[in-house]
DNA sequence: ATGAGCAAAATTGTTAACAATCTGTTGCAC
DNA sequence: GTGCAACAGATTGTTAACAATTTTGCTCAT
C-alpha cells in the first residue's frame, strides 16, 4: 500500500518532480535556450532543490537540456537540421515497431487503429486541426504499444520530446492534414494485412513526409 | 584554461564519477542483479557519495540499472530476449547509419574502413579472436561516425551499453569470425559503392547474423 | 567613451548531519 | 515449530549551511 498523500504539505514525490519538469519544457514553458536557475525552478514549482538538481541531470541525460558545470543549465535548441536528423532516427525506430506491430496485431488492436483512423476522418471533415494532431499522437503511439518493444518505446519517446515544438505545427502546412490520413491509412492497412514489409515501408514513407513538412514549414516562417 | 589537478589529494571531477561507475558497470565487474549500495561505491571510487548519487540517476536513465525508491540501485539484468529486442533496434538504427556513411563517405573515411578490413583478415588469419572483436567495434564506430548524426551515436552508444556482456562472445560461435568478416566486407563494400540501400541492407543482414549468434550462444552456454 | 581590473552578487557544487524507509532479527504467543 | 510484532541496523532521501565558480556592475586610468 503506498501512503499516498494524508493531505497535509503538498508533498512532491521525486519522481514527479522530474515529470513535471519535463512537461513544462516539451509544452513549451520555456524558451529555447532560457536558463533553468535551480532556485528559481524550485520556487516556481514548490519543489526542494536537491529535486531539481536530480531532474536537470536526468533531463539532461535524456538531451532536454544542456549543462555546463558551474554554469547552470538550458533548455536545449534543437536547429530544423537537427530535428530531421532526429526525425530520421524516429523514423528508422518507428519503422520496426511497424513492422513488429504487422508480425504481432490481434484483432483488438486493429479495431483500435482503424477507430482512430475513423476519428481522424471525421476530425478532418471539421478541420479540427488540433484534434487531428492529437489523433496522430494516439494512432503512433498505439503501434509503438503494439510492437511490444520496451526499447523502441523508451528511444522513441525521448526522441519525440525533443522536437514536439517542431512536429504539432506541421498539420499547418497546406494539404498536410489530408496526405497525413492517406499516409496513416496505408500503415493501418500494413499492419491490417499481417504485411511486415509494407507497414514498414508505409512508415518510412509517412515520416519522410513529416520531415518535409518540418522544411516546409521553416521555410514558410522562418523557423519561429 | 583549465584548472587541472594541482597535485594534491586525488580530486575527481563529477563527469569523471560517472564515467568510471560505467565503465565498471559495462565491463562487467559487477553481478547482473547485484546491489549498488552507495557508500561501498563512495569508498570503493573514491568519490563523495554526492557524485555517486547523481552518477546512479545518470545511469538508470540509460537503462543501465535500476533503480526503486529508498530500496537502491541495481545492476540491471538484461535477457537474452532483451538482448535480442536492444539489438533489434540497434539494427534500425545502424542500417541508417550505414544509409548515411554511403551517402556521405570521402577518400579518407574509405581507406580507414579499408584499412580495418586488412587488420581484421590478418586477425582472421592468426585466429586472435580478442583483436577481430576489438575490430569489430572499431568499424562500426567508424561508420556511425561517418554517419554525422549526433543522434544516432548517442542511441547506439546507449544501446551498446546494454548488450556488451552479451555481445564480445559471439565471436565464439563455430565458423562466425569467418562470416562476420565476409558480412562486414558487405557493407563496405555498399559504403565504397555510396550504394546507400545495398549498405543499409547488409548491416542489417550482419546484426541478424549476430542476434542468431546471441541466440546460439545461450543455447550452447546456457545464459552463462 | 573604452576597456582593464576588481569587488559584490548570483548561482552552482559539495559536504555533513539528520530524517525516512526498508530489511533482517529477535522474542513471544500459540 | 510457526507466525507475528517490535526492534535494531543498514541504507537511502532530504535539508541547510558552506565552498567554489561564474557573472555582473562599478571604478578608474587612458
Amino acid at each position: 500500500m503506498t501512503p499516498a498523500n494524508n493531505g497535509s504539505a503538498p508533498v512532491v514525490s521525486p519522481a514527479d518532480g522530474y515529470r513535471r519538469l519535463r512537461e513544462a519544457i516539451i509544452g513549451g514553458r520555456f524558451q529555447p535556450n532560457e536558463r533553468l536557475v535551480e532556485a528559481d525552478l524550485s520556487e516556481a514549482f514548490g519543489i526542494p532543490r536537491a529535486v531539481v538538481r536530480t531532474a536537470l541531470v536526468r533531463l539532461e541525460q535524456e538531451g532536454l537540456i544542456e549543462h555546463e558545470r558551474y554554469r547552470g543549465a538550458r533548455v536545449r535548441l534543437v536547429t530544423e537540421q537537427e530535428a530531421i536528423e532526429i526525425l530520421e532516427a524516429r523514423a528508422a525506430l518507428e519503422a520496426l515497431a511497424a513492422r513488429r506491430a504487422a508480425a504481432r496485431a490481434g484483432e483488438a488492436e486493429q479495431r483500435k487503429l482503424a477507430a482512430i483512423l475513423d476519428r481522424m476522418r471525421s476530425a478532418l471533415a471539421e478541420t479540427d486541426l488540433f484534434l487531428m494532431s492529437e489523433l496522430n499522437s494516439q494512432l503512433h503511439a498505439e503501434i509503438i504499444e503494439m510492437a511490444g518493444s520496451a526499447t523502441v518505446s523508451r528511444l522513441v519517446s525521448m526522441l519525440n520530446s525533443q522536437i514536439v515544438r517542431f512536429q504539432y505545427r506541421t498539420i499547418l502546412v497546406p494539404g498536410r492534414p489530408e496526405s497525413s490520413l492517406r499516409e496513416h491509412e496505408a500503415i493501418v492497412a500494413g499492419i491490417a494485412a499481417h504485411d511486415q514489409a509494407g507497414a514498414a515501408a508505409a512508415m518510412t514513407v509517412h515520416l519522410s513526409r513529416v520531415m518535409e513538412a518540418v522544411s516546409t514549414l521553416s521555410r514558410l516562417f522562418g523557423g519561429r
